[in-house]
DNA sequence: ACGGTATTGAGATTGCGTCTCAATAAGCCA
DNA sequence: TGGCTTATTGAGACGCAATCTCAATACCGT
């Protein structure tokens, strides 16, 4: 993973604005692209503290935003609840499969999916930033076990 | 329009689950109906304030979970905010593009995709309930115009 | 190294959605 | 129909994520 490069890809856009380029700034860069899957932005603030980063929630929320804005982050709401933040790899992008049983998350990639959504933005002359499919559920495993529920929060089985 | 139709629905449900039919419940009913494209829960609390019901917030909002538990009413967030209510006309599925300029709304139908979905979630022994596909973008007349913005908080054009 | 100015931090603030609990009324039964 | 049980309502409190405020800090062009 040369996260270098996507590093790199954040420092250009923080300069191109006239943005400056702040310990905090990359921190948060760092840690976002440390992390698998789905976290928010307390997750992130206290796995940054535990890793002695002096930080903010404040500065967190905003410089993630900054990472939105480059395409290097997505931010979404998973269930209901909070925002979630993902580091997307440039190319790799994927949709949702979310349990509300266990809350367990499935990402999947449908090209087909791809290629008709972007017929259907073609078609009205609409120029797409950002595209969300999430499918909410019961999954295979709650249906089975209605109670024993897999462990709460639940780990994001990357099928 | 036979909304005495989808009411009918509504008491079934009602009935079926042992809960009471109160004037409050009929009240949010056919308010939603009456409203055309996507409000949130105190647009219609004022909607129908403005008609002479008296009724609470908590009401409201107790009442549209239920609509949306027999499928006569989605609830999803849209952009980023609160949670928009909308009637869904059974059989009538649809999903949305949102222009982060203006705030204009188009609905598509797409078989090709909801077909699509279907088999992902068959791949994955999956039982969706809701599925929701959004993309958000810049829309044909904010391209051109990239200023002169459509009546900001927009026309659900559904196109 | 300096100075102008963007950024940060700590805590206050906002606002949606939910919860609480006493008062009310729906609906079953005689 | 009237009485009784119990779900539902209303008003306001509450929780909580996300944003905002503003003085202190530190980035970066010169």
């Amino acid at each position: 993973m040369n996260n270098e490069r996507e590093k790199e890809i954040f420092l250009e856009h923080l300069r191109k604005r006239g943005r400056r380029v702040t310990a905090e700034r990359l921190a948060v860069c760092e840690e976002i692209f440390r992390q698998h899957g789905h976290v928010d932005a307390d997750d992130l603030l206290a796995a940054m503290q535990r890793r002695g980063v002096k930080i903010s929630r404040a500065t967190v929320y905003r410089n993630l935003d900054l990472l939105v804005e480059c395409d290097l982050v997505r931010k979404y709401r998973l269930g209901r609840d909070r925002y979630l933040y993902e580091h997307l790899h440039p190319g790799q992008r994927h949709d949702h499969l979310v349990c509300r049983e266990c809350g367990r998350v499935v990402e999947f990639v449908s090209p087909g999916i791809r290629a008709l959504q972007r017929e259907i933005c073609k078609a009205h002359g609409f120029d797409p930033s950002e595209q969300t499919l999430q499918i909410s559920g019961c999954c295979r495993a709650c249906k089975r076990d209605p109670d024993e529920r897999p462990a709460a929060e639940a780990v994001p089985a990357t099928a």
